[in-house]
DNA sequence: TATAATTCTCTTTTT
DNA sequence: GAGAATTATA
């Protein structure tokens, strides 16, 4: 058997714990898996030996991952171990696996297979609309925030019915109004969001129990990586399909969750011993990637939380060297520092694509990518201005949406005045809410236009062309034309290209390239895939996440959010903006989401392989003007016999200027005692204010002039000092 | 009624 | 310093 590896070849090179978790066997499996201690190993091979030993047929195994780049490495390296039998197997991401299952089983639930999903944007475009529709004033209640609670319900499973049942302020009661026409309207749109994807697979095996049979039988083993990022709707999924049979086997790490806003609850794996009593638990500590010095760092700024499972990470490749930190002028200064460093290191040999930077937020790579530019350092940024977020990717993309499901009023008002065709807002109102009122989907009210009262001649006559350059389209998309023409002809018939080429500026070139590139991607789809089809392509594009882009190239730095860093690897990693307010952002201070934020500190560290080098700016251009920040409490965490700073004290923070383990332990009496009734303030994000109480908890409250807004602050966590 | 210009606002992280 | 929302103009 060339093709596959022998089942002892499976378990040499792997340390005792993790031998045990590749050859546990039936029952539940809990892999507490440290920061580079080869879990990413430990599941291929575990699917590996699964097969190999028999315990389950190569379809019976259902894999699951965040992201689609971690679902292809994953799916690459077990192909490397057991042939072409991985084909057979489901290895993808929560969303993926959910969207599959959808496409079989969605008319069940009154959706046709051809249902669109909506993106964020998209969506609280739709919550908008919902605002609008209800009279409710938009600057009141934001579509976002709304949007937020929406989906925040729907990742816990609660129905809009549900929500009304538990509404308490004035606000909910509002939600709770949007919330019900949206999930009427994203229905009668034959629409699902990124939320919908999880509920509504929850639902159809809640209600369907010959559905949750079949799956609950088809996928015997089920595994599952970064459990700790799961939310409600994803546990409960799994819940459905293994909770019977009873074999699933999680990995993860609790100091590594840093998804709470999007819904994940830590308590999945925190509690997973008490919803599988029997479970098997595993841990993995000896870290194969970073140096001592870096691991210790990464240990004892974490240590600062409460509540983990207690792990300590270890390594035998020995101290390194100690981690550099870099006090700066401000953002120009930082990156100047940034870019010199990263040229010094590949004059010495570094390979550039060696070579990360991190930051809190995508607003940080400007300047950053400024500076690069004129030193001429080649770079890539994941994430920021996302390649299928750009307007023209998005028109593309909404035009063949409309082709397949003629009821999606989200991508109709998208395209149709796009390219300008003469159709205004009060034009497509009117359309839109006669659609509404007769119950016919927005594609047929257009085919007859005319019969509309009170549209225009003129809006008439243009969506008479419109619609029946649509028609053609569609008859080609029927008969089953490749998807990259298909695209080509839409964007040539449209009249889009046409305009683009008709505005003669270099932002329509770089437009019209980026479509061509999604021609591309089209065509490519066409190549590759096994049963080509537009409602695959498009489910393939919704789902695909800024980290697919990643490339190993020989040439580039690669800079990121320290979001996006998780399950990444550099031997050497930039940490820049590590001041009070950007990182720990002003935002979680004030929200007393601490915790996570050290958890993405914790992440970014561990990252590293070999040098680790973080960067604070003294001033930086925040929020229009010029502010003053601090350094971050983080970097204060770090014991100082392993940096290479000299011990400062930190200013007007009494007692944390050399803090070491639990550095941070006397913080809340001194830093209390340190503002009294009066006091002239700083804040790193909000600017000065006075102190106009302070309240027992360890909470200020603070007049800020800036805004003139009073704010209740944790004296203990938020970035403030005395003037 | 559609588009251009201007004012205003808000800034986390993302499948 | 960018994006959206509102207002002014054609």
């Amino acid at each position: 058997m060339s093709t596959t590896t022998a089942t002892d070849d499976l378990l040499a090179g792997l340390n005792e714990p993790q031998r045990e978790a590749v050859t546990h066997g039936e029952g539940p499996l809990l892999i507490l898996a440290g920061a580079g201690s080869g879990k990413t190993r430990v599941l291929t091979h575990r699917i590996a030996w699964l097969v190999q030993t028999g315990h389950a047929q190569p379809g019976e195994i259902l894999a699951i991952t965040f992201t689609n780049k971690a679902a292809q490495e994953m799916r690459g390296r077990v192909e490397h171990l057991v042939g072409r039998r991985a084909r057979a197997m489901w290895v993808m991401t929560f969303h993926a696996a959910c969207a599959r299952m959808l496409r079989a089983d969605a008319p069940r639930l009154g959706y046709t297979r051809q249902f669109t999903i909506y993106d964020q944007a998209d969506s609280r475009r739709l919550v908008k609309r919902c605002l609008d529709d209800l009279g409710i004033d938009p600057k009141r209640f934001t579509p976002r925030a709304i949007q937020s609670q929406i989906s925040d319900a729907k990742n816990k499973l609660r129905s809009a019915e549900d929500y009304r049942g538990l509404v308490g302020s004035f606000f909910e009661q509002t939600v709770a109004d949007v919330f019900e026409l949206y999930e009427q309207q994203i229905h009668r749109m034959n629409a699902m969001d990124f939320d919908d994807l999880l509920v509504r697979a929850v639902n159809v095996l809640e209600l369907f129990p010959e559905v949750r049979e079949r799956y609950a039988a088809a996928f015997r083993h089920v595994l599952v990586d970064e459990y700790q990022d799961t939310n409600h709707a994803q546990y409960r999924w799994l819940q459905l399909i293994a909770g019977e049979h009873r074999n699933l086997a999680v990995v993860g790490d609790d100091d590594q969750s840093i998804y709470s806003f999007r819904g994940a609850d830590i308590r999945n794996i925190l509690d997973f011993e008490d919803d599988f009593p029997e479970a098997r638990v595993v841990k993995l500590e000896q870290n194969y990637r970073s140096t001592q010095t870096i691991l210790s760092a990464a240990n004892a700024v974490v240590a600062n939380n409460r509540g983990r499972k207690t792990k300590a990470l270890w390594t035998d490749l020995g101290e390194g060297d100690p981690i550099r930190i870099r006090e700066l002028d401000d953002e120009h200064a930082e990156a100047r520092f940034v870019a010199g460093e990263v040229e010094r290191l590949v004059e010495e040999g570094v390979g550039r694509a060696e070579i990360a930077v991190f930051y809190r937020t995508n607003a940080q790579s400007r300047v950053l990518e400024d500076t690069l530019v004129r030193h001429g350092v080649p770079y890539q940024v994941i994430g920021g201005t996302k390649f299928y977020e750009r307007a023209e990717i998005k028109d593309a993309i909404a035009y063949l949406t409309f082709l397949g499901n003629p009821q999606d009023v989200v991508s109709f008002t998208r395209i149709a005045n796009s390219p300008r065709r003469g159709l205004g807002q009060t034009s497509l109102s009117r359309v839109i809410a006669y659609a509404n009122t007769t119950g016919e989907s927005v594609w047929d009210v257009v085919a007859r236009a005319a019969t509309i009262p009170g549209l225009g001649a003129a809006a008439v006559k243009a969506f008479a062309r419109f619609n029946s350059t649509l028609e053609r389209l569609r008859e080609r998309a029927e008969a089953g034309a490749p998807i990259g023409d298909l695209l080509q002809e839409t964007l040539d018939e449209t009249g889009y290209f046409e305009a683009l080429e008709a505005e003669r500026t270099i932002e329509a070139q770089g437009r019209h390239e980026n479509l061509q590139e999604l021609v591309g991607v089209a065509r490519e789809y066409d190549a590759n895939a096994q049963e080509p089809s537009l409602g695959e392509f498009l489910q393939q594009i919704a789902l695909f996440s800024d980290q697919d882009g990643l490339r190993d190239d020989e040439g580039l730095i690669t800079l990121m959010t320290l979001h996006n860093a998780k399950g990444l690897e550099y031997p050497i990693v930039f940490m820049i903006g590590c001041e009070d307010g950007v990182f720990p952002h002003a935002r979680a201070l004030d929200e007393g989401t601490l915790e996570e934020e050290r958890r993405l500190c914790y992440v970014g560290i561990t990252r590293a392989e070999r040098e680790l080098v973080l960067t604070y700016a003294r001033a930086r251009a925040l929020f229009g003007q010029r502010a003053y920040g601090i350094r971050s409490r983080f970097i204060d965490e770090l014991p100082s016999d392993l940096t290479d700073a000299e011990p400062v004290e930190r200013p007007g923070r009494p007692g944390s200027g050399a803090s070491t383990w639990g550095g941070a332990a006397s913080r809340t009496d001194a830093a209390l005692a340190s503002f009294a009734l009066g006091d002239d303030v700083v804040h790193a994000a909000f600017g000065d204010g006075v102190i106009t109480a302070v309240e027992p908890g360890g909470i200020v409250v603070v007049r800020f002039a800036g805004d003139r807004s009073e704010r209740k602050l944790m004296a203990e966590y938020a970035p403030i000092r005395k003037r």
